[in-house]
DNA sequence: ACCTGAACACCGTTCAAGT
DNA sequence: ACCTGAACACCGTTCAAGT
């Protein structure tokens, strides 16, 4: 049914970044080549070279699709609610396309939204009393942690084909399950809690918590 | 000069990962290929497959090894410290091969010593009154963040080779400074620390503190 | 038991050529 | 301006064959 050589759709640099991005979430960031791309459009590999210089761009440019749909962070409560909201937005950007997440990271920088919200956090921690290292060390983690627990919302291998996965997270569950129970008690209880959280905004709010707390207390700690 | 044919050394699983992972530090990982690694050995690429099922499993059989060389966590001190001892164990193996941490992850579980450490911490977690799903998350990012500063250590690129490297950092760094001063303050003051840290040491002992200070900070608030 | 030769179906990329 | 055909140097992998 539906045509694997694709109605030849309009090719564009947008067009060719919105299917690459929609590749990497069903089939893994693997899936995306430049022939497999230009098959879907129904067009010749060439045809591509002509929108992107070459794979790695349009790689960079997928990374940077993330910062153009980045919600604006608001700037009330403490420092601490705000690096929070910072963390958050990211999270909600990169979750739109978790299969390609990981190319946010390189592309920050690069970025108009990237570097505001660079900026605003680290201006944030600098008028907190972090050192600037501490302060560059807690951005770049903030950017990373974000990537981290979305690539890793279940334990899934992220390379993974989307179809794949879900037999993946099954064969590792039932592996967990069936350790000694007498060696490997608290693993044997989490099985169903590493392979799959069930409550997922859950997941992200505690991970973004926990990211937060940390500052925070170490913060505490250098003033005492 | 350096062979880069090298003299035939004797070809076994654990010489080939061996060599995978000296290629993948001084490479990067995409410098890893069947023909590549079997070109080292001065051997055909199909005489790997003797010894290896394929390059997935390679590339398992590169991630196992950190395992095997993991310092034994002391278990003195009160849960935090022990977590903190776990996850600053987990960076002493990764840093061995930078270029390969990653791959780490997704065999904690097939390694003996990644389960047992993994059991200890979701003892230690559980025992402190965190929820099996609390105790799996952060026993997840545990892994996840140890990864995550490894390869993260300086901002560079962690695919692109060790020659390199250097460059790509250099033009970031030079990049960040020529940024408009009146915009971005914070980013050229921190474009040294964003892209090179002089206190490696001192790098990852922060790193590895903010975590363990987010867990506790989350029990203390759970608590209350 | 361990390795090779030949072959296959893939890659990314270039370059001249078409419209 | 935008796309194609043909070609090149790479991949991983299989399989029959050698020693």
């Amino acid at each position: 049914m539906g045509a694997k050589v694709a109605v030849r759709a309009d090719l564009s640099r947008d067009a060719i970044v919105d299917r690459s991005l929609a590749i990497a979430d069903a089939e893994g960031i693997g899936a995306i080549t430049i022939r497999r791309v230009a098959q879907e459009f129904g067009v010749t590999p060439m045809a591509l070279y002509w929108h992107v210089k070459n794979k790695d761009e349009l790689l960079d440019a997928m990374g940077d699709r993330f910062f153009e749909h980045l919600d604006p962070v608001p700037t009330d409560g403490d420092w601490a609610d705000q690096l929070r909201a910072a963390v958050a937005s990211l999270v909600v950007a990169l979750r739109r396309h978790p299969g390609a997440a990981h190319l946010a990271a390189a592309r920050v920088m690069h970025c108009a939204a990237g570097r505001d919200l660079a900026e605003r956090t680290l201006g944030l921690l600098r008028a907190e009393g972090f050192t600037v290292a501490q302060a560059a060390d807690i951005a770049r983690n903030a950017m990373q942690t974000a990537v981290m627990l979305v690539t890793n919302e279940a334990g899934a291998e992220p390379h993974a084909a989307a179809e794949l996965r879900q037999g993946l997270l099954e064969t590792k569950r039932n592996a967990l399950k069936a350790l000694p129970i007498d060696r490997y008690p608290h693993l044997v209880e989490a099985a169903d809690a590493m392979t799959d959280c069930e409550d997922v905004d859950g997941y992200y709010e505690f991970g973004v918590d926990m990211f937060v707390a940390g500052a925070r207390a170490t913060l505490a700690a250098a003033k005492a």
